[in-house]
DNA sequence: CTGTTAGCGCTTTCAT
DNA sequence: ATGAAAGCGCTAACAG
């Protein structure tokens, strides 16, 4: 007695063997119980060599896979599954991260589900609960711009979570997180010391913990130099490198416009790379996060740079200390950031 | 007689109620069995609204989240996820496909699980291996150079395999491919169009097959062109930009060096961009795929584009057909590249 | 060393 | 409209 055929065999051709052979398939072929096959699929001791190839032919000649969703299904038995929640992976700044847990995740015999959100609240509570519901062994997230309180208390209880890049409000757990304030003051305090004392912030989402804490960082550097600072050299909300290349245009038309630009985030810089050289002027530029191919402008830009794998690999290893059982209270990791030249001076 | 907690409660408290919760605690708690319990989450009608309400409460209370790894278990059951297998993530090549892919993924309410081979063929085979086990619902692969024959036949019966940008020799099954010869052919002309005659070709593996037709490439139009083809001017094998700046630097040293250089990939661009730039020669690049920031480069570069996250799109929307039980003949789809010119000319 | 059996958490006939 | 019971594919006592 066969196991049926799930699914049309190909081309509805009737096969003689199962199109997707299950333990039993092969416990018949190898005319032994399950368990045993059991035993031999895991590699258990106590098994006769004679019958282990038996088994073993029979694996073969099947082509059987063992299940691991029936297997995850036993008491205690993980999925050797993590997690990645992010914005957009096409953004160099989310896929470096995604590169880093990779590495983690390989390293600890785990595979990584990916899931965008698009910056929708609504799409990670979904994303979120999809994860939970396939019993992932731990979830890594880049969070929203929201409260996550409710979210954290309903979900985190399933699989532990790790934060990245940005602390939630109110959450008791681990996150990894830039020097944003460092940072920041860095370039500006480089832009100061250049002369310029009209220096432009072009910003994405304020409301964005990132966000919030690099406009606390230009705010401050500004005021510990003396300068003071000017509500019309601050544009934020922006989301792409289009919009952030407008903005940047309209501030540099204006009278009184700034001599210096820092942008935010990658896309910011790259709005404001474009604006500068399309406008001609001499302004200077400076930006948080690396660019690739930035050595190579024809422009000079300062840039807040850090590693985005290392925040992945960082992030990573705190969660598998958790799935591992660690019950230390949560922990909080800065990475660094340094400030270097990119481009060519004019 | 509740189930019991499985793992420690948070800080060793007991906890009256399950740290997961089952359906069947669901269904002691709301006074009903878990076949109504089942209903209720499932959104099958007949059931009553008090019913319903009760449920609702219990599930709420309890913080339950079904779990999607026993309800695929069943028989027909899906699993709702499919996979992307790349070299890597952090290449926006791969990260462009990835965006494509998870779009369609969404779409169609499904995870994805991303995995990195670092071209290593074992990895591969490894990973494929683990996603089939898992039973994961398609697979969507950048394949290695190897040959793929026995690794489809043995997983390809339990997902459907869908290959991206790189034809696997001798397997029947749909595949997203570039337009290699097409494209590398007019980044060459124009380089010839340009008044070059010792063009260079910086490439990475041969071996694989999109090496193989951008070189096939270049050596057609070289001779449609009456050109000889020098194999000193041909450098292959590079696998980082580091390597292939170097690669680049030895053939402008030389005497009777390239006037121009074409690259391979993005990779190998960004290489030959660094060496040019830095032997300060009026060489002139070509390359395969677009860098983001071309525009602001110091030199020009004629670039072959194309949108990395349409592969990804394509190839999932493929698969998603055959995941839909699609039996058409396989089918290869090619994507068209677009020779466009970057950066500012000297 | 090997087999029997009892579930894991869920869906799904089949009764009621 | 609701429940009892079988079983998805696997592992883990427990016997032998």
């Amino acid at each position: 007695m066969w196991s049926e055929a799930r699914g049309a065999g190909w081309a509805g051709r009737e096969e003689r063997v199962a199109a997707r052979p299950t333990m039993h398939d092969v416990a018949r072929v190898a005319g032994v119980s399950v368990t045993t096959v059991s035993r031999c699929i895991n590699n258990d001791r106590y098994v006769r060599d004679s019958t282990r190839q038996k088994v073993d032919a029979a694996v073969a000649e099947l082509g059987f896979q063992r299940n691991d969703m029936a297997r995850a299904l036993r008491p205690g038995q993980a999925t050797a599954t993590i997690a990645l929640v992010i914005e957009d992976v096409a953004n160099p700044f989310y896929s470096g991260i995604a590169r880093g847990v990779d590495e983690v995740a390989q390293q600890n015999r785990h595979l990584l589900v990916v899931g965008n959100t698009e910056l929708s609240f609504d799409r990670e509570r979904e994303l979120l609960g999809e994860l939970v519901r396939r019993r992932v062994d731990g979830l890594l997230v880049v969070p929203t711009a929201h409260d996550h309180r409710s979210l954290h208390a309903d979900l985190g209880r399933w699989a532990p979570m790790v934060f990245i890049d940005r602390a939630p409000t109110g959450v008791p757990a681990d996150a990894v997180l830039l020097d944003n304030r460092g940072g920041t003051r860095q370039a500006i305090e480089h832009l100061i010391a250049a002369g310029h004392r009209r220096i432009a912030y072009i910003g994405g989402d304020p409301s964005v913990y990132t966000g919030a804490q690099r406009l606390a960082g230009y705010r401050q550097t500004l005021r510990k130099a003396g300068l003071t600072y000017h509500d019309e050299l601050v544009s934020l909300g922006h989301h792409t490198d289009a919009a952030a290349r407008e903005a940047v245009l309209a501030l540099l038309g204006r009278r009184g416009g700034p001599t210096a630009v820092f942008a935010d985030n990658n896309r910011m810089t790259i709005g404001a790379l474009h604006a500068v050289a399309e406008s001609g002027g001499k302004v200077d530029v400076a930006g948080f996060d690396d660019l690739e191919l930035a050595d190579l402008l024809s422009m000079q830009v300062a840039l807040v740079t850090y590693r985005p794998d290392d925040l992945g690999r960082t992030a990573a290893t705190l969660l598998f200390d958790r799935i591992r059982g660690d019950t230390r209270p949560p922990r909080r990791i800065v990475i660094k950031t340094e400030l270097v030249m990119r481009g060519r001076p004019r």
